[in-house]
DNA sequence: TTCGAAATTCAATGATCGTTGAATTAAGCC
DNA sequence: GGCTTAATTCAACGATCATTGAATTTCGAA
């Protein structure tokens, strides 16, 4: 499988940054990789109350290549996770006010309850679906 | 004179700033405006080095309706500053790591030296031009 | 009252954006 | 092999974007 294409950190632009943020779906998104203690516990799939399978991978690539996230595939799943050592060092303390900020809008998608606590439990159906 | 729409901050959404910060002129323009010790000091002119006057009113009304600046209007002047409490206010930290940010850029367009230093001399034409 | 400077508005352009839905790829499993 | 699931790709759409250049508004000063 070819492992996707990532920017280097260095070529990344400010306003490249600032383009990939400007959209609700998006921060919902940051949001929610960032409420996920972190690293490769998201998957795409994970966010399909966000958008249709097609949107998703279009905001997904979005982000990538605006070198916010990074996508490690695993077979057919792709695990997402925040760029974020790289993006302090050359953004410093720009990701953390960014999804600060992002948090306090209540008018962005969110991660259901299922996928949040604490990530060892099976990932079956909750009772209400 | 009509006194410039300003949204109220509060309807402004997260993503609505990063859209206005997803340019190089406007971050320039954001800059330069930090640069200026803030208040009132920014006449619309003092951009002409960064776009064409029709362009850079268009970059100023994108500043002004995602509420990160404010337009005073003297006369045939207008005066740009950014709403830096309010700002804090609702997004706290933000707006600073933003500028911080885009300050180490160094593909933004800048503004010369006749225009920051003091601010008190007289503004004729620097030497060589 | 005419002139000039400051800035905006307007119409037009080509480019990119967000979204849809259908088709495609790729891997794991019976 | 043939399903099923995960996710992407592609073509299309209307909307918004950045940019241009010409016309317009507004005010202050000669």
């Amino acid at each position: 499988m070819k492992p996707v294409f990532h920017p280097d950190i260095e070529d990344v632009a400010p306003a490249d940054v600032f383009g990939a943020l400007a959209d609700p779906i998006r921060l919902g998104i940051l949001v929610a990789l960032s409420d996920l203690n972190d690293v490769d516990r998201a998957r795409c799939s994970h966010f399909t109350a966000f958008a249709s399978p097609s949107l998703l991978s279009y905001h997904f690539a979005k982000l990538r290549e605006a070198g916010i996230t990074r996508m490690r595939v695993e077979g057919t799943s792709r695990y997402l996770s925040i760029r974020r050592e790289e993006l302090n060092q050359r953004f410093p303390g720009l990701i953390d006010s960014v999804i600060e900020t992002a948090r306090r809008d209540p008018n962005l998608p969110r991660l259901g309850p299922e996928w949040l606590s604490g990530g060892e439990q099976a990932q079956g159906q909750t009772s209400s679906r």
